[in-house]
DNA sequence: CTCCTTAAAGAGTTTTTTGTCCAAATTATA
DNA sequence: TATAATTTGGACAAAAAACTCTTTAAGGAG
């Protein structure tokens, strides 16, 4: 039912930082205040995000991370295919190994168009899109009450 | 997207067991080798599933594991409640520890129907059910190119 | 009663995931 | 140039999940 908490903190960083003014380094202390998450383990996923080319990293003063251009339309799929491995879309509810209409589980004829429909729903998602709606106020990326909303 | 190993192999020795004769108990060790998986852990997931309601146990000459009586109603929900925790249906993709319309998270307008029909799967799927798709010979309980059919 | 077979119980190990710490490299600015 | 702020990189630690081993209890058959 979840995703892990690597993909968790991956997604709720990178909607946070398209919430942001783009083009201003977004320090990984203030991302990991926002969300309430610890700092150091944020840290290492960032850097992964930037190795894969999502993200742009700033050391120094005026440092931290950036979405890289044109990464506003990524797609929710994008950053899982990085979080949760690049066969996130193919391995499936019963772990089976081989997963086809002809090698399928019991569970295949129900789940598959559920499969899908997640399938569908990631690929479809853009950081830009949740960024939106997270600015509207009607929804929240971290748990605690909502201690300021995005400044900028 | 996944359900941790306990639970499939739970889901997946259960349909097992339910496409036995009933009232035969069937051997931990056969289960495990049928499916593929390590014994002594599948032993530990039965035991719970006992403690639980859901098998009998049988030791000795002709022990073994069967389906409780009338278990073979049971749907993937009962399984999944024990085997990924009370909070299964609650805890959810961004990992929020409240989550409601009111509290939502950006993903919450595009999940929750996707998470509802999950939920409506798992209630509707018996073990019943799957375990006839099997006895079709149409769909695979494991990887390993069937060893042989369900004995009877 | 004795032997064999099986599950039960519990402790222990291994692997993976999550999280921490610290020293180095980089950069703006005073 | 010195300083402070920031990411980077690597080693490490803790927790959780997956898996193993060993011993005990129970039950059936000779
Ligand atoms: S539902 Fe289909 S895709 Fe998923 S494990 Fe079963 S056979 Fe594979
Ligand atoms: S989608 Fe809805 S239920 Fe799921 S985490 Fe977001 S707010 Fe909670």
């Amino acid at each position: 039912m979840v995703l892990s908490r690597t993909s968790q903190y991956a997604i709720q960083a990178l909607i946070y930082i398209a919430t942001q003014a783009p083009g201003v380094p977004v320090l990984n202390r203030d991302i990991a205040e926002r969300l309430n998450v610890p700092a150091a383990y944020l840290a290492k996923i960032l850097q992964n995000l930037c190795k894969h080319g999502l993200l742009d990293s700033f050391r120094g003063r005026l440092g931290g991370f950036c979405l890289r251009e044109g990464m506003h339309k990524s797609t929710l799929m994008q950053v899982l295919l990085l979080t949760e491995g690049p066969d996130f879309t193919q391995n499936c509810i019963l772990g089976l190994k081989r997963c086809s209409d002809e090698t399928a589980c019991p569970l295949h004829l129900r789940w598959k168009p559920v499969k899908n429909k997640i399938i569908a729903m990631m690929n479809d998602m853009t950081l830009e899109d949740l960024a939106k709606a997270v600015l509207t106020g009607k929804y929240r990326l971290a748990d605690l009450p909502v201690a300021a909303m995005p400044a900028r």
